[in-house]
DNA sequence: CATGAATGAGAGTTCATTCAT
DNA sequence: GATGAATGAACTCTCATTCAT
């Protein structure tokens, strides 16, 4: 597969991750994405055989563009409690956005393949996260801005209330207030005062 | 309608569940209930239009049903830790289970329709479990068996955490002993030793 | 299935059967034989699931309709003789029919199914007109009318000659005087003077 | 076309016999061919139109190697009996083996392309075989080995049988056995013994 | 009420064939 | 000459939904 090619095939993971964005994963066919890229019928068959292979590479190629969550909350003399918040505000900011979110496409995605349960980019993500955050905790803790016991669990239990937040927001739909309130929690489970 | 229509559609509902449950949501068409109820094509929809509706029956009788998540829990002379702790298990238990579980079926559900966003008898259901939580915390922190300073804010925690659990345990995957941790977690921060 | 379902199964082999006669087996589709019943798509798939399916049971009505091959040829007061060049003919009108005939679909359908080699209708067909060509020539043989030493070896011998004439007929071409000297030679060899 | 055009010809012809001996006629693709050459899909349209060109010439070469179908039973102090049996033990060989036999494809070829009844090779070659059958058998009536009074009857006969014998393997099976049996019918029908 | 045959829309998939490079 | 990406027609198969009985 020549250069062309692999922007052709990035070309149509971009069409199709508008339309997982707009319709999830399981309602989407071939021919949603054969559209959306205005190609043809078979020249989509040429990239790939089926929709969850087309999705695993949109998952890919989110990761690798994503991989940087807390890059950006990072600064020079950012404290460890204003990198904290910058992330949660940032999870807040996509948990609550309707639109441009592959949220319930992923789960989709992942309810009808139980398969990649093991070596999952979800995961990976998930995982990297708790560590990251952990990191920053005890960062915290050394400089006097976290009263914390026990780092690693805070860290896990912080991300498992953003998984709630985040499910939640896609079926029983949560309040910018309510996201607001459960920072503030985790925040102050940290000892962080107002 | 009649005695008879009453049953039978309960019948249905009944049966329906168990496709559900096998099936997730999405994947079940109207064809797959036909045949696991074993009755006409055309029988089932004189008493639903859609999947979709036959879902919604389906959590209506499931919630029914299972109002009593603490009932069972509650015995005369159980500490509100004893409780509490009784309910985690439960939940443990419920969300790792493979089988036998609406849960995959429910997040489709609800992904597929926007609509019962309001009225939406998981969130009563999400609600409802914060308010008696909240109280069972109130009560351990009155006879001495909790620390808690922000007791609905503690129990909106749990719950967060328990769905960030579910979710997890349905696509990332979730251990037995992950949820031990997490159980323990959320008790020492009610002042609880082990 | 009801009664009125056999029927229209059966219609159905009917015209799939004028179908395969037109166009071999291999050429013709499901589509082919929806058109030619003048019947829905999805309507055709509630009685087979391919066209093997159809194919295998236009050969078994063929089959039970046509046992009675040599029955036409048997008279009264007709000799072995008589019998047995009324088949012969018979086989000559078939084999030169351009039309009307299923042979080079059963040879097509035969070629791609390897499976049915055992209980193969063909293999019966075949098997049983031996034993009956044999029986005729015994019979003639012991009227005087046939010289031959063996009977079996002869029967065996017409047919292998038939078939070959048949597969002839469909590739390289035969003319009526080819199949015409045929019979003379084979009838020659039972001592059957023109 | 050049010398390389011609050698490059020769392989594509090469080539796409294996996949005709392998899948038979009509289910070849022009695909299946490029595969097998492992050139480009433009490329073959280059020499071929289409498998049925493809085939023909597959059928040309094929006869040209294979003109000598008597040659390797011919030797110099041979007897007729010895070579005519010799020629039947090759098709014997030819007709029970299952695969690099083209048999099949070559059926399936003339089926679908009514055309070439005419100047068909597959007649030409039947048509030769009869003649050097029937110049065979007279030799072998002139000293004494065979008894024989239509030797062109006879010759033809023996083909038919062949023809017979060759689409009855294909389709309703043959064992070494029977084919046998009838080897020796045919012999003693000119007067050979055991 | 209940049946289940029938319809037809629509998704998936494969290839023959073309054509710019 | 040669390549291989691209097109689009054609086929298979499945269901939601209707309707005569």
């Amino acid at each position: 597969m020549g250069e062309k090619s692999v922007q052709k095939k990035r070309y149509i993971v971009e069409k199709a991750r508008e339309v997982f964005v707009e319709k999830g994963f399981k309602k989407v066919t071939m021919k949603d994405i054969v559209e959306a890229c205005d190609i043809s019928r078979g020249g989509l068959y040429l990239y790939f055989e089926n929709t969850s292979q087309i999705f695993m590479e949109v998952l890919r190629m989110e990761s690798e563009e994503a991989d940087d969550v807390f890059s950006d909350s990072i600064t020079e003399d950012a404290t460890a409690a204003d990198i904290l918040l910058l992330f949660l505000k940032e999870q807040k900011k996509e948990l609550l956005r309707k639109k441009n979110t592959l949220t319930q496409a992923t789960y989709e995605f992942y309810f009808e393949n139980e398969l990649p349960k093991r070596d999952n980019i979800l995961k990976k993500q998930f995982d990297s996260a708790v560590k990251i955050i952990e990191k920053l905790i005890e960062a915290g803790v050394d400089n006097g801005e976290f009263i914390c016991e026990d780092c690693e669990g805070t860290a896990r239990n912080i991300m498992f209330v953003l998984e709630g937040l985040k499910i939640s927001a896609q079926t029983i739909g949560v309040t910018a207030e309510a996201v607001d309130r459960e920072i503030l929690y985790l925040l102050r489970g940290l000892g962080v005062e107002d």
